[in-house]
DNA sequence: AAGAGTAAGGAAAGCGGTTTCCTTAATTGG
DNA sequence: CCAATTAAGGAAACCGCTTTCCTTACTCTT
């Protein structure tokens, strides 16, 4: 069995009241019974009972991160670094992989409530505020990153993805292109929406048209973005690049190019978005947006972490900057 | 303030044990009673507390899962395969990140404890074993997945390193390759030195000497993988076909040797091992030993939880076997 | 030397459930 | 019609820890 603080308490002589305080270092005891008491616990290698000191309403240590779906490079690393930096802070992660699914998402948020967890980070696009305001009138500390939600007042991290889409354009238009396609995922996700709205400022910036048969939206998936680029470069006149909304669309669009024998970067040139692990490795390197992900992470878990213990009430909206990263897929047009 | 089954049985008129009674289907309550709870329930949106549960002796519906770094794909797509049959099985999914650290290791599988999950999933590859037999030792589930410990009586689920080590270095042999390099993470993992032995009795079978000069171990990421590459590839006598343990390192190994100006597959073949979605979108697309991952990560769920539920109290030790992608990576020497 | 103040520690209620007896009332059998 | 069952529900202890008073026993003050 495991040693509780009654083992611990009797073993020294004293009551569980002394031995609580110890732990918490609160209360007024003697150095010299809390050396015995440490020096018992230590013995018995005694491992306090997390749920146990969580039922009197202090915290349970963990959190829950909503992504949908960790295989995605940019979640997992994402994902990776919310972890290390809770880990830091002595709380533990519970991974939900969402799918984009609202009642998976539902579910998931109802499994954490009823295991108490101390706060819930979001990063799903799945539009369902409502039960996230829920949780929020229910005191239940969240925070949102790489995704918004304007009608919630929650601290939020992320990436300036208007400014990422314009910045990505602008490189295109700046190597001479003029008949640019652009991929996204979902639009009712806050992020791509973003994106695409930089997209269509940088091309009006520069006085051309937004054509929206150029404008195509697909699933979260290498194999969606194959199918989706596939269509649009078989149409008569094609266009001569590609900004795809991250870069697992960006490599199906490589892959669809590969297919038809158009080349990359002579025939087309291709930006991603995330600088996930990916974009260095596909042939050609690809020319991608790159999101500062570990100081997402980072902070967001500063944030929660922050209302958790109740150190700043302040709800903020932190917005980093995206760099373009260019690589070997884009070239100016002959 | 969330609401209590006190709550429940004072709206109801009944006591306590009553509403636990009826939410456990336990003790004989009459039909109307049962109703009538079960709708206060609803309308009070009543969530049970489950750290108050566990508390009394029942679970805490949450497993950890133990793996290297989520950001290896390998691992990404178990962790998913994991989190989504644990999902299903009604557990969440305490992810760490252990990089493989002892340290971190130990510490993680203490928190773990604390928060007195119901199992752990072991992944990672360090040796150290102690510290899960004491897990043991107190009656803590533990299942191993893709590594090995023989020492110690655990549920396992793995793959036939041997063989997929051997089908590798087979399908080389039969492409009239007979330098053929390894590259292996730490030998220390005990999948990593299994898949050296089947790539060793392949070469045996077909006399060729094994020389110890080909086999080079390297850390557990592409640039490693590169550094070590470049290194064999320029040695006086270079060999013709590398084998790498892990997909990462092969990918690795394909940068080494464009940067080498060494043309894959014409001038060098590389076999990778995994088949994670690296493999299929690198150039060109490799050939791999595929692990069944999807099969793992249940298999592995089922068995833990099996345990956990009691239902079966024999140890199995489960082994799937691998599959050779052949993908462009490869070709006959000519 | 008496009262005040402080240091050290304990008793017991509670957190939100579960579970083991018990009690009571209704049903059954002979 | 009375004893024996059974069905339905409750009282209270308990899980392991926290916390709010309390109680003692000292140490100072004046």
């Amino acid at each position: 069995m495991r040693p509780t603080i009654y083992d611990i308490a009797r073993l020294a002589g004293v009551s569980t009241a002394t031995v609580s305080k110890v732990f918490n270092q609160t209360g007024n005891i003697s150095e010299k019974t809390r050396r015995r008491i440490l020096e018992i616990s230590k013995e018995l290698n005694y491992q306090p009972n997390v749920l146990a000191s969580a039922l009197n309403g202090k915290k349970t240590f963990s959190l829950g991160l909503l992504i949908p779906d960790m295989v995605n490079p940019f979640f997992a690393e994402l994902a990776r670094h919310v972890e290390d930096r809770a880990q830091e802070l002595g709380f533990n992660l519970i991974i939900c992989n969402t799918d984009n699914d609202m009642k998976k998402e539902i579910k998931y948020i109802q499994l954490l409530r009823q295991k108490s967890v101390d706060g819930i980070i979001v990063a799903t696009g799945v539009r369902n505020d409502e039960f996230l305001k829920e949780l929020i009138d229910q005191r239940v500390p969240i925070a949102l990153v790489a995704r918004e939600m304007s009608v919630l007042s929650t601290s939020t991290v992320l990436v300036d993805d208007f400014a990422g889409g314009y910045n990505a354009t602008r490189h295109l238009i700046e190597l001479g292109h003029r008949r640019i396609a652009v991929i996204a995922e979902s639009m009712s996700v806050s992020s791509s929406k973003e994106r695409v709205r930089g997209y269509r400022h940088a091309l009006e910036e520069a006085e051309l048209r937004y054509d929206e048969e150029l404008v195509l939206t697909s699933d979260f998936s290498i194999e969606s973005g194959r199918v989706t680029a596939l269509a649009i470069l078989q149409r008569p006149s094609r266009p001569t690049a590609i900004f795809a909304c991250n870069d697992l669309l960006a490599i199906g669009a490589l892959q669809a190019a590969k297919e038809l024998g158009i080349r990359v970067p002579d025939d087309l040139s291709v930006v991603g978005f995330d600088n996930t692990i990916l974009a260095s490795i596909t042939d050609p390197p690809m020319t991608t947006v790159a999101q500062p992900i570990r100081a997402m992470g980072h902070q967001v878990v500063d944030l929660i972490v922050a209302e958790i213990n109740e150190e700043s009430t302040v709800k903020q909206r932190v917005v980093l900057l995206p760099e373009l990263i260019i690589r070997q897929s884009t070239q100016a047009l002959r």
